[in-house]
DNA sequence: ACTGGCACTCGGCTCCTGAGAGTGCCAAGT
DNA sequence: ACTTGGCACTCTCAGGAGCCGAGTGCCAGT
C-alpha cells in the first residue's frame, strides 16, 4: 500500500510542515525535494496517504499537513536519531561538569535541555534502586517536636517531623538516633523497613523510637514520589501561533507534579516518544512528549525528557534528548 | 488642578477599564456611574486628565485608558485595601492549617495566592534574622567525600559536599562533627561565624575541621540567598489578549531567580506595590507587582507577592497579598 | 504507472462602505 | 467661571463584493 516513494512524500511533508508551519502542497513539494515526479503523481500519493490517515488538510484546496499518525510513522520508521556535533557534546559535557551537588545537577540539566531543544524540559530526580541508607539523624527542634533526617549514598536528603512524648530527654532522643543509625546503615529501603521492624519489637522501652520509625517508614516509602523539576517554560510562547489557545491548559499541565511524572512514564532506557492524543493528559493533546531514562545501562534511576508542539523537529529533538540523558547518567555514576 | 470630581472620573475610568478591558467613554461613564453631569463635563475633565498623563487613548476617536502615571495616583489615593470576607479568611486559615512543614507550608501559600488572586503568585524562602543553629552533621558518603548538613531552628536544610584528605578515619569525621556541633549550636550565622574560626585556631591538630568550616562558612554566607517558589503561571495565559506579544519574556523572567528576589524588593511588612515602567525589568514593564514583607511584626521575614497585568484589580490584589502575608507570618510564627 | 491539462474550490487579500462610538470645540445657559 | 447641548469630524470595526492564486481531483493520453 505504501511504496517507497509515498513514504518519502511524507517524509518531505513533515520536514517542510516541521520548519515552515505551513500546509505544504503538491508544487512546492516537488520543487523544493528532488521527488523526479510530476505534481500530479505526487498528488495521487497524498490522497492516498490521506485515506490511511497520515495527511489531513485544513480546509479543501490547501496543502496537506501531518496527522498524530503521520508523525508516528515517521518517527518510527522514517527517520534515524542523528548524533550530535562534536561542539554540541562538548557543550553538554562542559556544562554539565561544573556541577557541585545533585541539585545542581538537575538544574543545569533541565536549563540545558531547554536552551537546545527551545522547548519545556523535565528532569525527575534521580532514585537509585540500589541506593542504600547513609544516615538518619533525629534533631530536636522543639521540646515536643523532632526533626527526622534521611540521607542516601546519592546524596538525596529526605526530612519530617515527629512528636516526642511528654518529658523526653535530650539524651532519650540521642539515644535512639544513635540506635536507629546503626540499625539501618548501608541497608537498603526495603532492608530497612524490615530492620526498623525488628527494632521496634527488641527495644520496647524505648519511648522515643516508635514515633521516629514511623516517621522514617514514611519517608522510605515516600522515596519513589521523586521531585520534578521543569525549564523553560517561556518557550511554550514560541510553540506557534496556533498554540495560544491552547496554551493555558498546558501551563497548568506542568505545575502538577503528578501529571508530570505519568507523562514522563515508564524508565526505559531509551527515547519514547509519545505524540500529541497518545499523552493521556488532555491538555496536553496537542503537545509531544520525548522522554527518555537516564542512569546506569542496566540500571534506569528516572526519566527526562520534553513538552514540545507535535510539530517538533523529532530526530533533533531525540538526539538531544537522548545525548543529554547518557552524559547526565554518566556525570552521576562517576560523582 | 486636579478637583474632586476629576479624581472620580479616574477612579470610574480604571475601575470600568478593570473590569471590561475596553477603552471608556465619556458616555458610557456618565451612564454607568453616576457622576450627575453631562458627558460633555466629562470630556472636558479626560482631556485634563490625559494632559497630565493620567489617561491615553489608543487612537484618537476611542475612549481612554489609564496610564501606569494614572494607576499609581489609584492605588495611592483613590483606593482604600478592603479587608476580605470571613469566607475567605476561613478558607486561607484552613488551607494554610493543614501545612506539615516548612516546604508545605511555602507550597500551599503559593497556590493559595495564584488561586485567590488569579495571577503568578512569587513566595520567598523566609529568612530569620534571630534563626539559630539547631544542628550540624558531616556525613560520609565515599572515603574522600562528604556531605555537610546544617539545620536552623525553622527547620530550613541546607547542605554541601566536603573534599576529605586522604586516610581519614570514620572516627575523625565523627569527632569534628560533634565538636563542632557542640560550637555553634543555638547560636545565630555571626555568632556561629566567629565560634568556628576560634575552634579552627583552637584545634590544630584536627585535619578534618578546616575544609568542613570552609564548607559551613559558605552555606552560612549563602543564607540570605534564599530560594524563590513560583505558583500560577498558567494565569499569565489569561492576563488578556493584548498579552499574547509580551508573554514570553514574562515567562523567562518568572525562571530567574535573581529576578524574582530583585522583584520582591526589599521586605517591608506593608504591601507595595510597583507598577509597570517601574519595575525595572524590561520584560515586566507591562506587568504589575504586589507584594508584602510577612513575619512577625517587628521581624519581617521574608517577601511573597503577584505579578499581574497593570491592568488589574488592585484593591483586591492587595487585599489578597495583605491577608495572605498576614496569615503565613502568623502560622510561621506559632509552629 | 506516470503525466499534462483542465475545471473547480476556497481561503485570504483588498477595497469599499456604512454604522457607531467617541472626540474636540463652540456658543449659549446658569 | 463652570457646565451643557449641539455639531462636525475622525477613526475603528464589521460586513460584503470581488479578485487572485494556490491547491486539488479527475481524466484522458502516453
Amino acid at each position: 500500500m505504501l511504496d517507497e516513494r509515498k513514504l518519502a512524500v511524507l517524509r518531505a511533508i513533515i520536514t517542510d510542515y516541521v520548519e515552515n508551519s505551513e500546509p505544504v502542497g503538491s508544487k512546492a513539494l516537488v520543487e523544493r525535494y528532488r521527488l523526479d515526479v510530476s505534481p500530479a503523481t505526487i498528488r495521487n500519493d497524498m490522497a492516498t496517504l490521506e485515506e490511511e490517515g497520515y495527511l489531513t488538510q485544513p480546509h479543501t484546496s490547501a496543502g496537506r499537513i501531518p496527522t498524530d499518525k503521520g508523525y508516528r510513522l515517521f518517527v518510527d520508521r522514517l527517520t534515524s536519531v542523528k548524533p550530535l556535533s562534536p561542539a554540541e557534546k562538548r557543550a553538554i559535557s562542559t556544562f554539565l561538569g561544573g556541577a557541585a551537588d545533585l541539585d545542581d545537577v538537575v538544574s543545569r540539566t533541565v536549563r540545558l535541555l531547554a536552551q537546545i531543544t527551545q522547548q519545556v524540559a523535565i528532569v525527575q530526580y534521580p532514585v537509585v534502586s540500589t541506593a542504600v541508607i547513609r544516615h538518619v539523624d533525629v534533631i530536636r527542634l522543639h521540646p515536643d517536636r523532632a526533626l527526622v533526617l534521611l540521607v542516601t549514598s546519592t546524596g538525596r536528603i529526605t526530612q519530617t517531623h515527629v512528636e516526642l512524648p511528654v518529658e523526653t530527654l535530650d539524651a532519650d532522643v540521642e539515644a535512639t538516633a544513635v540506635r536507629i543509625a546503626g540499625a539501618v546503615r548501608n541497608l537498603t529501603s526495603a532492608q530497612a523497613v524490615r530492620a526498623l521492624h525488628q527494632l521496634v519489637r527488641d527495644a520496647v522501652e524505648d519511648s522515643v523510637l516508635p514515633g521516629v520509625v514511623h516517621a522514617l517508614n514514611a519517608l522510605l516509602a515516600a522515596d519513589p514520589t521523586t521531585r520534578v523539576v521543569v525549564g523553560g517554560v517561556q518557550n511554550v510562547a514560541r510553540f506557534g501561533d496556533d498554540f495560544h489557545a491552547a496554551m493555558e491548559p498546558v501551563l497548568e499541565a506542568l505545575e502538577e507534579q503528578v501529571v508530570l511524572l505519568r507523562l514522563l512514564g515508564e524508565a526505559r532506557n531509551d527515547v519514547t516518544v509519545r505524540i500529541g492524543h497518545e499523552n493521556e493528559h488532555v491538555g496536553l493533546q496537542s503537545t509531544s512528549v520525548v522522554a527518555s531514562g537516564y542512569g546506569m545501562p542496566d540500571d534506569v534511576w528516572a526519566t527526562l525528557g520534553v513538552v514540545g508542539p507535535t510539530r517538533m523537529n523529532y530526530p533533533s529533538t531525540m538526539a538531544s534528548v537522548r545525548a543529554v540523558a547518557r552524559y547526565v547518567g554518566r556525570f552521576l555514576a562517576e560523582g
